[in-house]
DNA sequence: ACTGGTATCGGTAACGGTATCGATACCAGT
DNA sequence: ACTGGTATCGATACCGTTACCGATACCAGT
């Protein structure tokens, strides 16, 4: 059951009556090769089952189909949206993706970029724009084309898709403010790893600021963003401040856990205590008090990049310091 | 800012005064190599910075240091966290994980496994035992350890580690019983091609059987799963079924919707009407009222796909038709 | 007939490692 | 001195593909 010996071109071009470069020639689509040859090596391919070797290929001219993934955590629906967009932007294009977690250590995001770099990809696409020095100086000097996504608060490398973290907090402070709202909380789980998170909590202060308010009261916590977490938050948030019209959340999840808290004391949580959120999750379509939150275009962005590789692949260029923004959607209920 | 020619084994040995044989060797830690020329070799890499080429190796032995997975979906945090626990599996190893989706369609499952079998892998991590005829016969005839994850109910064709979803259903539909449950109803999505969600509910109704009971409604669509599903199908159901003390759904996402439904019409789903789902999500752990569901151990079951690879690459053998148990966890509220 | 251009093809080298085998040096034992 | 074993090292071949360059055949134009 084990080991048959793999086909490789010489075989096909044996089989073909040709010699290994016409074959390769043949099966690449290059020129200089005779409409007669081509059939022949196709059908010499098809025969013997001849399916590529990627290895030799990549080897050969130092330079693989394969693609690395770098995503902060995979415990949150959210960057599993973004590999899902990748592989459909991809599909097709006879790109592999690769992927790397990070845990939001910018330790093993250097390691990470060095070990996938070593197979000399096609591309390469980590998540936001705080990479360390060494990881800069990593990705600056790389041959490949470098693809920073999610974010687009600095200074790219290559390309950088994505959307403002500071636009998406001030633009719902804002909208917060235009329904009314007055007197705010906010309750965060893990900024001082999620750079992006703490970049949308201050855009939402500035947000506050630009019409002179100012948050009433918070909580915070270093653990990872979890319902659980925003669900005893909140609770301690209320016991401290009950008069709050209005909560911000890092994300979500953490929302989630706050109209949780609210539906279990029996709380109201639409115009009375107002529940603001960030990404869109879809159960945010189906709680039964609507939440205010940003729609992120997560999948977008990961088809994006991928398909911005596949040109890459085709000749495209990257543009260095490029930045596509995909637009967020604000989503605030009727309050 | 580009382009520096990469550094190779033969600088290395420059360097150091020896030859390529002697440096690799040295650098592997393999024999027959003197302490002093060790050390020299060692302090020559580092000066040079030399990181090795992992596609150099993997094409010299005919084996990479890639490991394929196969996953049928990324916008459920389920798969997001097996490959998050798999990353960690093999985190340290040298393993590198390549992955893609197969979004339910044996189709495109059998050209994944076809294009991560190319690679020369490592190892395989397919979801599922319900591989196509010719799928099967590509893992079994192929040269890697194939470790099928998720399920284990049917015949592995190397490894499978998982719990069965037929007991899962059958051993939820027994406390479910045991609770006093009479009149079941079950709400599912997706059936048609989740085959796992399917023996649930086959193992469900089995269950039920065992009993002398059945169902008394069910509500099911083929769109994918979803809260919103949930709530819609569950809005219907009890629509057409009123009386129902309990409702078994096919993931917790859609018991989520579940809930939802009765929070917004004000139904309360705790001893009137029992809500049950599966997989243990966090979300369920802070839910206003308190659902049964089945807990699976999935980062688990990644963790110790990945590390079973990583111990077949030190030359541990991944036996075929083995099953690995890894035991779910049923949680059913007081009631 | 000779020249030059075009179309088509194949031989060789190269990519960067490791397997394999043979060579060398040295030492202990006779 | 000779033998055999052990430790250490290097030369060579090979993995499968493509880049590069040279060879050949044929045709049109003079």
């Amino acid at each position: 059951m084990e080991n048959k010996p793999r086909v490789t071109l010489a075989d096909v071009a044996a089989a073909a009556g040709v010699s290994k470069m016409t074959a390769s020639r043949a099966l690449r689509g290059a020129p200089d090769v005779s409409r007669e040859n081509i059939q022949r090596v196709e059908q010499a391919a098809r025969k013997t089952g001849y399916v590529g070797n990627p290895l030799a290929l990549a080897f050969s001219n130092s330079k693989s189909n394969l693609i690395g993934v770098i995503v902060p955590s995979l415990n949150n629906i959210v960057f599993a949206e973004v590999l899902s967009g990748i592989a459909q932007g991809i599909e097709g294009s006879g790109l592999q993706p690769m992927f790397g977690v990070t845990d939001y250590d910018a330790t093993k995001e250097l390691e990470l970029i060095k070990s996938l770099l070593s197979w000399n990809p096609a591309g390469l696409i980590v998540t936001g724009l705080d990479q360390s020095d060494e990881a800069r100086a990593l990705l600056t000097s790389a041959a490949v084309p470098i693809i920073q996504i999610m974010d687009t608060d600095g200074d790219p490398i290559g390309a950088a898709i994505g959307f403002s973290h500071f636009d998406a907090g001030r633009e719902m402070a804002n909208a917060l403010v235009a329904k009314g709202r007055r007197r705010f909380g906010y309750v965060g789980c893990g900024l001082s790893k999620d750079l992006r998170a703490k970049r949308r909590f201050a855009g939402f202060q500035m947000g506050l600021r630009d019409h002179g308010l100012s948050l009433t009261a918070q909580e915070q916590t270093e653990t990872l963003s979890s319902t659980e977490a925003g669900r005893v938050l909140t609770s301690e948030l209320l016991a401290q401040e009950p008069n709050l019209d209005c909560i911000y959340f890092s994300n979500d999840d953490v929302a989630a856990g706050g109209v949780f808290h609210c539906l279990a004391t029996g709380r109201s949580c639409d115009n009375e205590l107002l529940i603001a959120g960030f990404n869109g999750l879809e159960i945010t379509r189906s709680l039964p008090f609507k939440i205010a939150t940003t729609i992120t275009p997560r999948r977008e962005i990961g088809f994006a990049a991928g398909k911005m590789l596949v040109d890459a692949k085709i000749g495209a260029d990257v543009g260095a310091n490029d930045k596509v923004y995909l637009a967020t959607t604000l989503s605030v209920p009727f309050v």
